[in-house]
DNA sequence: CTGGAATTTAAACAATTGTTTAAAACAAGC
DNA sequence: GCTTGTTTTAAACAATTGTTTAAATTCCAG
């Protein structure tokens, strides 16, 4: 009776070609601006339409983001996992989050219903991070702790990560601030994936090794004094304040 | 006859009950998924009053938005610049923007509405960046100008102080993702405003003294001989590209 | 062909929206 | 108390929305 199945899993017009229309609209207006009016008129089919296939403008919102994940996934797949090699691992995680983000061909839209998504959760939230964020995640913070050595607590090689994800996701989240703060000129000359590709590893690299030199010290600190209890209390491992900061 | 602004700028009821009432309706539901009728429901005044005294639903909005900046200015009020120590000036900086971002006061909705705008920007937005954004960001850019010398050049600096924005905003604006990723134990443990920001400070610090290294290197490098072409992959300047990244 | 199911179409529906209007209520100065 | 200007109110308006309906068309096996 209603949000009738393609009986043949191949092309069938009406539903695939809605999909398509879809997305990118869906993306660029949001789900409450976009109208079906809108959306079956870019797809020439009949307004109607919308709830023979997919009962109603949800349905057809839930039925464009799970063919969201499958097509981006082959379209930028993720780099083979090079275990041996760290930094190199770190670069192909960069370079394919930025990739991804700032992709200018046709698959923009997908980044920005994610970033949608990640603002407004509904209940396929925590489906799409623990089948799409975790595994880079993870990944990343494998690397990490190959680069900074196995002494560093857990949770400054998870900050690192973050803060990777961070200054990757910025270029997107933000790309509308950038383009308001950053002059034009600077912005078509360095602000291409692999120039930030370049920055984001260079900042981390050198994150990276600041921690792994501030777990040896720490640790002859440790050696030489008992420390940690003492009358500072700024934090003596790796993330502690280099100097006297934020004034308190 | 239109718009009619207050006469004393002392309370007015109806004009800063519609303010008060429309900051976190707009805030939670977006500015389209915002009706009038709820907001001046909220208010307890009539539908038409927001015609008289803001023009429009926009003009409402911008109000809003006027008085979100300036109510947040006088209470996380930026700390005075120290123009003769970047680290410190550095250090005030990121830790009030992580304040601002993170605050867990009633404040909540003004930080989100931030965020709607940054992803589905209104006609009010050059205005938010320019009064908002601008100021801090032009003071991180000059406390790294500091730290880094005077011979980076200056897109360097830009991507240096838009890295510290992104780690910054990626524990307001991935805080769903977090919450997700990162189990409980360490997220109340090591996820407070003052540890965040020492990490970030920390991470910045390093990448600066690493540029302005760099940038003296480089220099020497250019003098001593032409290299560049050189055996070792390693960056030779600060964002040069530390290994054969990305597989290209 | 043909008849019944599947699909497409145009139209209408009901609900909600922002905005406008014109009258009523109020305030204050003379 | 009357008048003038400001503010508030209820109602109406016009436009747009998602959804439904019922007829028209297409499709295809028997």
């Amino acid at each position: 009776m209603s949000t009738a199945e393609p009986s043949s899993p191949e092309q069938n017009d009406v539903r695939t070609r809605l999909l398509e229309a879809a997305g990118p609209i869906f993306a660029k207006q949001g789900f409450d601006r976009s109208t079906l009016r809108e959306i079956s008129g870019a797809a020439g089919v009949n307004l109607a339409s919308v709830g023979y296939y997919f009962g109603d403008k949800m349905g057809l919102y839930r039925h464009v983001i799970r063919e969201l994940r499958i097509r981006r996934e082959s379209r930028f797949p993720a780099p083979t996992e090079q275990t041996g090699d760290p930094t190199g691992e770190l670069a192909g995680l960069v370079h394919i989050m930025l990739t991804r983000m700032l992709a200018k061909d046709n698959s923009g839209w997908e980044s920005q219903l994610l970033m949608r998504e990640m603002q407004h959760p509904t209940t396929a939230f925590e489906e799409i991070v623990n089948e799409s964020f975790r595994p880079i995640f993870d990944r990343l913070v494998r690397a990490i702790d190959g680069l900074t050595g196995d002494n560093v607590p857990p949770h400054v090689n998870q900050q690192l990560a973050l803060s990777v994800v961070g200054q990757c996701l910025y270029y997107r989240v933000g790309r509308g601030v950038i383009d308001i703060l950053i002059p034009e000129k600077d912005r078509t000359q360095h602000y291409d994936i692999d120039s930030l590709s370049r920055h984001i590893i260079a900042v981390t690299l050198c994150a990276t090794e600041r921690a792994a030199l501030m777990d040896q010290k720490s640790k002859l600190d440790q050696l030489a004094t008992d420390s940690k209890a003492d009358s500072q209390p700024q934090p003596s491992v790796s993330e502690s304040t280099p100097t006297n900061l934020h004034a308190e």
